[in-house]
DNA sequence: GTCCCTGCAAATCCTTTGCACTCCT
DNA sequence: AGGAGTGCAAAGGATTTGCAGGGAC
């Protein structure tokens, strides 16, 4: 059991995480982080990500591209990949039914969670191509 | 345009990945096509993998482990990963609602696809955990 | 003072790519 | 013959890790 000390890197890689809507890569927040901590290493922010991760302060995850990408947002809710701009959205988890609702019949095995992703084009991007 | 042509060596990463039930990275399709083909390389491994997404006669995915999975089966379905035996176990669509149907309002712009992934325990582990 | 945390750079892992050669057609 | 496919090894990109110094407590 390790004692966990402050300090401003991991402070900041935390409000940044908070302060943006996009799911930045560990790369993306780097570059952020950089305006802040000029000296600070991609070590470091992996670091604290992963760090983060086990504390379950925030959340990894792949939507398919391959990278791996860090959410602040900790409860549960769903992702929509925009095709088009590259954009994930959250989707609040009203709107998409309980594991139990969307399953017609029961999973062979103990289901503890679910992630769902959803791909297209999202509402903005089909405004955009409207006004074509 | 390029005319495909045959090699024995992508006919036997097609044929092997069609005999596997688990869901193999590409290095693990290497380790078993060795068997056969002591010589061929992982780079041809990753080329015809990557030709063969491309063509549409598998599928790769990435189910929160970070790694990329190869899948035979190209028709809508899910999967449900166990996590203790690490297997990759297959979901028919059958048993997932359709999208609108799971849905409980509409998402702010257009769906082409989604995939699910459900994490726990298969039917097999929790039966063991029950004999002990 | 102790021990966690950092910056840096090297190491590691996974995947792609360039090149000379081989095998289809 | 022509060009797609291969093996090999080197290159690339993302992430982790070892280490010496710096900061929190």
């Amino acid at each position: 059991m390790k004692t966990l000390k402050y300090s401003r890197q991991r402070e900041s890689i935390k409000t940044c995480l908070m302060n943006r809507t996009d799911h930045p890569t560990a790369d993306a927040l780097y570059l952020s982080i950089r305006e802040e901590f000029p000296n600070i290493s991609l070590g470091t922010v992996y670091r604290n990500l992963n760090l983060l991760v086990e504390l379950g302060e925030i959340i990894s995850f792949t939507c398919g591209d391959g990278s791996v990408h860090f959410d602040y947002t900790t409860t549960p809710h769903y992702h929509f990949v925009c095709k088009t701009c590259g954009h994930i959205h959250d989707l609040p988890v009203s709107m998409v039914r309980e594991t139990n609702e969307f399953l017609t019949e029961p999973v062979p095995g103990r289901i503890d969670s679910h992630s769902v992703f959803f791909y297209g084009e999202c509402a903005d991007c089909v405004d955009k191509k409207m006004t074509h």
